[in-house]
DNA sequence: TATGCATGTCACCAGTAAGTGATATGGGGA
DNA sequence: TCCCCATATCACTTACTGGTGACATGCATA
């Protein structure tokens, strides 16, 4: 994956021929598509005006014509992952909703452990702002953030949780746990001691959140009725 | 943080005049020392062979000849790391040994809360895992694991999880929760919610921390007098 | 038909990276 | 004393990056 960028690996055809299809809005639209792809398939390092502008099949001037350099192209980019994650959270009503806090922060867990599997997008995005706080990228955070908050607004009905404990660091704590286990699933089979290329861990995983959502909020330990096979460090 | 790499900033002095100390260990520990403070300061991003060579004030061809290029040197600081790691983690016997398995998993995250936030290293190291799977890279995470399970072994006595609960799930969570935190916390004053600026926010993730080990191994929910303020979503 | 502008392409710049072959220099052994 | 070798430095190539100015082309309007 490192030199040889020039064969039509992409969705968009990249016919080095002469002027396309004249068409500023299709040409975004390829730009960004362009974007997006190498930002799921590089990653942060390898989104570059010259990556990009060949992965499109364009001249990288447009880039700067049509979206101001790397930092419009990105922001351009925050806004379709902000429809993205509402697309991924808002539309999908619970089937019921939850009975107490535990449940809700249980339901919201298991949601983000799957959207987070499923879309290497989501992953890299993460990846960046963990890498580079910087302006541009911030905006991507706050998209998630935006998504997950209203999500919460719309299904929390009026569930508070239990007195005494401190919802917002217990859940930042799990969504972070989460979003942490799942990149480094990405790059490591085996993430501090757990298979994670085996669909059984996956299982475990997410009974792992269940447990730590309703044993912050409910009323005690979640018997799981999981057993030890080897160590159990 | 970008361009003037070549002002002495590094601890190592880079007076560039002739031969200096014509002693090889004493210039490999110099390579060394200069590689941890570019990994420490500038990430995994800037770690190259010209940075490393500049800062510490010697040429790069050194780098090759001693170290094989850039993955041996990473294997050589991945050696420095693991010692690292011992002398945090397993030098510090816990004052009363854990009276639970709660209480020993609760206190692994806070010692781990609390060394993170102390070491950039440590987290840059971390970073680069989760951006770069790869072999060499791979070895730092090695360090770490090892000098953790160590840890564990040595402090758990004979305290067992409680039947039913997958604790090297929920333990793997909790410590992926608390890396991406503190990693997050790098980059941004703002951490899904919390202000990762002021000393109180990082008390309540200490408690919110002891909640989540307790509620999962423990009798309940754990009450820590928390009283929210403003949101508490 | 002729002009002007939006669209697209090319060629180049300065900067930096990784990597390599040749050269200087000093110290210790014969 | 002389020579050899380990140590250290220099000079260079190749390749890529972000960024910019100049140029070509086609469409719509006057």
């Amino acid at each position: 994956m490192a030199s040889d960028d020039s064969s039509p690996e992409n969705p968009v055809e990249a016919a080095p021929g002469k002027d396309r299809s004249r068409d500023r809005t299709a040409t975004e639209r390829r730009i960004l598509d362009a974007a997006q792809s190498i930002l799921t398939g590089q990653g942060p390092a390898g989104f570059g005006v010259n990556a990009v502008a060949r992965a499109a099949g364009v001249d990288k001037q447009l880039i700067y014509r049509y979206f101001g350099g790397l930092d419009g192209l990105l922001a351009a980019l925050g806004v379709r992952l902000a429809e993205w994650w509402q697309d991924q959270l808002l539309d999908d009503a619970p089937a019921q909703p939850p009975g107490s806090y535990g449940d809700l922060i249980e339901m919201l867990a298991l949601r983000l452990v799957r959207i987070m599997r499923r879309e290497p997008l989501a992953l890299q995005c993460l990846l960046w702002e963990l890498t580079d706080g910087s302006g541009p990228v911030a905006t991507l955070a706050t998209a998630r953030a935006k998504a997950l908050g209203e999500w919460m607004a719309r299904t929390r009905g009026d569930l508070r949780p239990p007195e005494g404990v401190d919802a917002p660091a217990v859940n930042a704590l799990i969504i972070s746990g989460i979003s942490c286990f799942v990149l480094a699933s990405r790059t490591s089979a085996n993430v501090i001691g757990l298979a994670t290329d085996q669909d059984a861990t996956w299982t475990r995983v997410e009974a792992a959140v269940r447990a730590l959502a309703q044993g912050a909020y409910g009323q005690g330990p979640i018997k799981t009725g999981f057993r030890p096979v080897g160590s159990d460090r």
